[in-house]
This record gives C-alpha cells, structure tokens and sequence, in this order.
DNA sequence: GCTTGACCCTCACGGTGCGTGAGGCAGGAG
DNA sequence: CTCCTGCCTCACGCACCGTGAGGGTCAAGC
C-alpha cells in the first residue's frame, strides 16, 4: 500500500513533478507498471533529481493518464503507443478493430462455457439426451432413471469420469450407433449360444473381444473389468433379466465364454478385480 | 501441416504405438503441445523406438483424447492434471469452478466492450450526453449540432482525441461542473472590463490564467494555443456573438488581455502558432 | 550404396504485462 | 547516528506453446 503525501512533502502542487509513489497513487497504477512503461519507453519521465529519482512533469501526467484510459479499454501497449505517437493513426479504427476482437473473445468465452455446461450434465446425469431422445434411442422399455443410479453406484470411480467426458461429446447420432452395435452384439451372442458354441472355443474367444470392443464406446474394459462384469451381468437382478430375456441362460452363458477366455489369457476369473 | 499416412507406414494399426506426427493429426493437436506435455509430465509415451522416437500407445491415446477434451473447455494444463491424476478429485466441482471463471470473464469483456462504444462515440460524436441532458447542462440556446461540427473541423486533431478521451470518462454531473466553471469565467470576465481592469495589470493577468485553467477541462491549453483561440473568439461570429452577448466588445477585450499576457511571457502574439 | 524427402529428436528464445523479491541508495525524523 | 520509508536497478517467473536451429532416422527409388 502506497502513503498518498508523507507529512513532510504534501505531494500535491510540487511544481517540478511527482515521485513514482505519488504519481502511482494518483492515477491509480502500480509503481511497477510505471517502471514498466518507462523500460519500454512508452511514458518515461522528463525529470530526474541528482538521486535518479523519476520526476513526473504535469505533462507527463497528462500522457500517463492518457495510457490508463486506452488500457482500461483492453488495448495492448504497443497500440496505445502508436494512438499517443502517431499522429496519423486512426484512433476509431483501432477502438472498433479492438471492440471486434473483444466480441470475437465473448464469443469464444460463450462457447466454452457451453462447452462446461455439457460437460457438468454429462458428469452429474451421465446422458445428456431428452426422455424423448432416450426413448427413441434405448427403446420403449428404457427406463430414464438408469443414468441417475448409474451416478449414484459408480459415480465417483474413474470409468465414470471416462464415460461422462464422452458422453459430453456424442450427439443423438452416436447413441444411435452404440446402441446399434450393442443391439448387433446381443444378436451374434444369443445367436452364437443358440448354435452350440462352447466357451473357450475360438467363436466364443472372438465374441468376447467383440464385447471388449463394443462396450469400449464406454469406457476402455481390460479384461480382468470384463470379468467382473460377467460375474455382475449373472448375479445382478437387472442385467441377468436382461440377457436371459435375449436366450434362457444367456447371462450365465456368457459369464462362461468370459471366464474361459481370461484364463486363456493367464487371467485366474476367481480372482480377478475390477482394474 | 501433417501427412497423415505415409505410403509406407499406415498408420493405423501399427500395435506398438503412433509416433508424435500420427497422434497429432489424430488427435487435432500441434506436434509441439505433445512435446510439450511430455516435457511437464502431463502425458509422456509409454514407448520410445531405439532411436528415441515417441511412440504414444492405445492407453496413452486414450489419456491424451481426455487431455484434450478438458482442454477444450479451458481448463489449464495444472488442473487437467488434477482432474487425470487424482482420483479423488471433484471433476465437476472443478468444472463449475472454471464455469464461474468463464462467466466473470465474460462479464468483464462485456464491460471493456461498453468502454469501448464509449469511447468510439466520443470520438465520433464528441458528446455522450442525450438531446435532454446537454439542454440541462448547457442551456436552452445550445446547438445539439455543436460537436458535430466541431469534429467537422477539428477531429483529426490531437485535441480532439483527447477531448474525446476525457468525454468518454465524463457523466453529465462533471459537464454541469465545467458548463458552471465555464459560466463563472464568464462572468468573472464581464465584471472584470466594466470594472475597467486593463490589459496587462495583475487582474487581467490573473483572468488569463485562470482560463487556461477552466478551458484545461476540454484539453491542456498552452499560451501560443490561447493566443490563437483569442484571435479565433474574436473573428468567429458564433463565439465573438457569445462574448458579445455578455458585454459588448468583451471578445476583443478577452484577446488584448491574452495578447498582453502572452507578451509578458515572451511570446509574440502576432506570430504564435496552435502547438 | 547413395540420395531424397518426410519425420523425428533436443535445446532454447520469445511473447504479454507486469508481480515479486533481492540488494542497495536517498532523504527526512528523532 | 540510526531508523524508516521510498526509491533505484536487475532479473526471474508466468501459461502454453510457436518457431526456428542444428542434426539424426527411416523407407523408397536409383
């Protein structure tokens, strides 16, 4: 904090100028942003005492306080110096050129902020679609309220993140499509079950890692997740209802080929955490 | 700009990684933000070829997309660390937090923005009062044209801009400050040559004075410049109408008492210039 | 094997407008 | 003579890379 006028020396009428702490003082800038202007020569004093003091002449002032106004309307330095110096520079086209630039930045700004607010829905609600969008997408028997317990299980584990940061990036569109190929993959697996496949066969390695890809629309499952994912797909109420919906015993089914392709993998399934 | 798939090197499939050039065109950023972010630590690849090329695998692609989703809406590169780094960090907390940053510049772009038509209008128009205000201020008699024709004349001059500059800080209280200032100059004028001050006394000297003073409200006015305006005030039928509709013959009387002022100051008033 | 061209590497400066010390005079008060 | 405040001059730091400089690497074509 600057002392405006010590006791000894009243800083105000001293004729041959004023000290860097009063004339910071009365134009309300900082003592460093007057060095500043004086190192790059924008506003450098015409006074010096025998000490090297800077002295700020009236006119001086006049010029600093001329800076201050162009600064407070966001111009850059070197632009101010060429409205002070050049005496044919086109101060209202440089003010308009700056007020472009300016709603160019608010527009930006406006985006970004858009930007946040899908991304704050998509971490707190983790589907950003109207209920009509989700019926239309997920089918009549979606059930809108998934997305909120889907927060409230997982929502602070880090697949969560992951799924929240691309559901902030996907239109209807893309929905679509996932749920596409999710609907594509429930085929082949009732399909491949209905054809006799036994776990750990090749036709059931590779629907496994169909899986893995399909469900990468999610988030990335290493396989060992995927386990943990079968054994859940069984156990859960919801999921198990699911897929045995699809083909009697397709959760359990499915579970097997899992399993048989991580112990393929050097993966114990018994074992096996959510990493 | 980037080839993306050279004929000998496809660069999609390759297992063991993309090297900086592939990543960069994958992901929509520059060469040197991925150099960059291995340099802090942000992202490094996983891989390095023999001969030290980066090689950026499907789990550090995967960690760069989130990088460059949270990059998108702003977040600085320290907390996109945060955000990626600890897990118990509170993603969407940090998301409104950047929301509100956004928001608080927004507003402070919006009110340079308003500066701005400020401070184009006054150099445009001279004067940002309403019809109503300058009649308040100034008078019924006052010309709204006045500042028109003023920047007619005098716009591209340096006191012009910087009338403009101080216009655009000024609110009608502080033009009702300089109208009255004004006014009591006047008469203070008046009284002055039916009190028979004489050119060059003390007095008229004084009177001098304290119109630099009054008049340094529009723009800091030298004695040469005063000279000139007094020759103006007398040759100008607006002006010389305005002093002689105080007291006949008070525009002639103003311009002897510069004239005798100036000479004391040892300038020639026959010879003085606008500088 | 040599050239060519496209990539890749590691420094390292620069830009914007000062903030923030560090170390040391200058000048008045007690 | 000491103390305190204000002033001086360096000089680094910041956020995020852009932009060379100077020099390897890799695959292809001759």
């Amino acid at each position: 904090m600057q002392q405006s006028g010590s006791p000894h020396r009243p800083d105000a009428g001293d004729a041959d100028g004023l000290t860097v702490g009063q004339a910071s003082a009365r134009l309300g800038v900082t003592v460093r942003a007057l060095h500043h202007w004086d190192e790059i020569g924008l506003a450098r004093p015409s006074l010096r005492t025998a000490a090297g003091y800077r002295l700020y002449t009236a006119g001086d002032l006049e010029r600093l306080h001329r800076i201050v106004v162009y600064r407070e309307v966001g111009l850059g330095l070197d632009r101010i110096r060429a409205v002070l110096d050049d005496s044919t520079a086109d101060v209202p086209g440089a003010l308009r050129a700056q007020r472009a630039q300016v709603a160019e930045r608010i527009e930006r700004l406006r985006q970004l902020s858009d930007g946040l607010d899908r991304m704050i829905d998509a971490h707190e609600r983790g589907l950003l679609l109207t209920v009509e969008q989700q019926a239309a997408i997920f089918g009549p028997q979606w059930d809108p309220d998934w997305a909120a317990q889907a927060r409230q299980r997982y929502g602070d584990t880090a697949q969560w993140r992951q799924y929240a940061e691309r559901s902030a990036s996907r239109g209807p569109e893309e929905w679509q499509a996932i749920t596409d190929a999710v609907a594509g993959f429930d085929g082949a697996l009732g399909d491949a079950m209905d054809a006799g496949v036994t776990p750990g066969s090749p036709e059931a390695n590779q629907l496994v890692e169909r899986h893995r890809e399909v469900f990468a629309s999610y988030f990335p499952l290493t396989r060992q997740m995927q386990v943990c994912l079968g054994r859940m797909f069984e156990a859960d109420p919801g999921f198990a209802a699911h897929y045995d919906g699809i083909r009697t015993g397709l959760a359990t089914w499915f579970r097997q080929i899992v399993d048989a392709s991580a112990r393929a993998h050097g993966i114990d399934p018994d074992t096996a955490t959510w990493q």
